[in-house]
RNA sequence: GUGGGUAUAGUUCAGUUGGUUAGAGCGCCAGAUUGUGGCUCUGGAAGUCGUGGGUUCGAAUCCCACUACUCACCCCA
């Protein structure tokens, strides 16, 4: 119980980091190549923040959230995902004041949420995600499509499928809400209960129902798709061409419904394959009315969160983590000397050179078995011959050949070697 | 929240119809004569058999409960 982490959380193991490092990596440069910068909001939020952000009705919120008391009596909840922090945060440091759009992006930021884990769930996971305020082109949207699918490409992950849809704006939702209820109104008697609910509280989610006696009832109900306003059609039509002409290949889901209720117009789903089943490894959209919900202007947003997990998941499951690198390139070996090994690697460390030394004081052979396994290509021996005539013995592990170098010139002829 | 599966060493797993001091591979540590890795050989450390109860002369093994892990549903990254 005291070695075991709380269910749903993940160690990343010293092994493991390096992963996680070169995804990094490759946000980091696609995000710097299309104008983003990294935004790092807390960890918790006022619980406030969420109910009215991601929305009260859903379950995110309702039965989800990690929510306590603080010291002060202020409703603190862990955050359950990554937009409406970024947003509070805009109207915070008046960031509409900057030029327009803002950009960000946030990485290996933690998003908890209380649910039973399983195969690519957790009740911990981290999200990469990008949030563009001010803009409401649809260019903007295209930009962060291509931002996600510019990560898998770069990390070479493939096995994915896109996933777009328009759920319009609230003047059109008025008009497709009415004509939903009234397709649907017939049917509910034999609906489950849970969309005996949506329908009252939000009907367009019924669509996003999964009991297969649901979908069926309401296989031919009327889309938002079908009834989005001009405004809403023509930014629709506009982001189609943009992806048409970027070459990225999608396909259109009338029923894809998001369970946060923020979203307006585009939202959009990119699905892996895993071995235990389709999974979404990146989802967003544009979230319109979201900074003005929260007490700001009316401004245009859009964004998207990208599962870290999943993803380092999807590249195992197509073969594409990095081998072991090694973990330094030089070992200093010595026979009782250790502290001079340590001035030595200390020396080498500041000429820039990945360098370990003995810290056990154990024989030369297991110096020598421990340095194979770091992946040392170089090892140093100080012995007492060395320690006497001022020099260390060099020896290459590729060609297992060496040679004696005096001690002024070791970093440079090491260097030379690597 | 609902349902299925599993629980033995750091790890992956054996463990016969209940029977004495619970095993293996990998990993770890140490040796195989003089100051040298990878291969090989030898040895060693390491397990309250998930926890608690019950059945029995005897339980890792059978029964019950709890807990954890895991997979699926709901929902989501």
């Amino acid at each position: 119980m005291l070695t075991q982490a709380p269910k749903g959380t993940k160690d990343v193991t010293p092994r493991q980091s390096a992963h996680w490092h070169a995804v990094e990596g490759v946000m980091r440069r696609v995000c710097d190549l299309a104008g983003y910068r990294e935004i790092r909001t807390p960890a918790f939020e006022h619980t406030e923040l969420f109910m009215r952000g991601v929305g009260e009705t859903t379950d995110v919120v309702q039965k989800e959230m990690y929510t306590f008391e603080d010291k002060g009596g202020r409703s603190i909840t862990l955050k359950p995902e990554g937009t409406a922090g970024a947003v509070r945060a805009y109207l915070e440091h008046g960031m509409a004041n900057d030029p327009q759009p803002m950009k960000m992006y946030y990485m290996y930021s933690p998003v908890f949420r209380y649910e039973k884990p399983q195969s690519g769930r957790f009740r911990e996971h981290h999200q990469f995600g990008l949030e563009v305020f001010g803009a409401k082109s649809a260019t903007v949207d295209a930009e962060v499509i291509d931002v996600a699918m510019s990560v898998f490409r770069n990390l070479g992950i493939t096995k994915l499928a896109l996933t777009v849809n328009s759920i319009g704006c609230p003047e059109c939702r008025k008009t497709y809400n009415q004509a939903l209820k009234a397709f649907l109104e017939p049917l509910m008697p034999q609906m489950c209960p849970t969309c005996g609910t949506r329908y009252e509280k939000n009907p367009m989610r019924i669509l996003d129902c999964k009991d297969p006696s649901c979908q069926a009832l309401t296989k031919d109900a009327p889309t938002t798709f079908d009834r989005l306003c001009g405004d809403c059609a023509a930014h629709f039509a506009d982001l189609e061409k943009l992806l048409r002409a970027m070459g990225i290949g999608y396909t259109i889901d009338k029923r894809l419904v998001r369970g946060l209720d923020y979203y307006t117009r585009t939202v959009f789903e990119i699905i892996g394959q895993f071995s235990t089943g389709p999974l979404t490894v990146c989802a967003g959209g544009r979230y319109d009315g979201l900074v003005e919900q929260l007490g700001g202007a009316p401004t245009p947003g859009v964004g998207f969160g990208m599962g870290m997990e999943r993803l380092i998941m999807a590249m195992e499951q197509e073969g594409l983590l990095a081998q072991d690198q090694p973990l330094v390139d030089v070992f200093v070996a010595s026979m009782g000397a250790t502290n001079e090994a340590f001035q030595i690697a200390r020396e080498l460390r500041a000429a820039g050179v990945r360098t370990d030394c003995d810290h056990a004081a154990r024989s030369l052979k297991a110096q020598f078995k421990y340095a194979g396994k770091t992946g040392a290509a170089i090892v140093l021996v100080l012995g007492e011959d060395e320690l006497r005539e001022g020099t260390v013995t060099m020896r290459d592990m590729r060609a297992s050949s060496e040679k004696r170098v005096p001690r002024s010139d070791i970093a440079a002829t090491v260097r030379a070697a690597l």
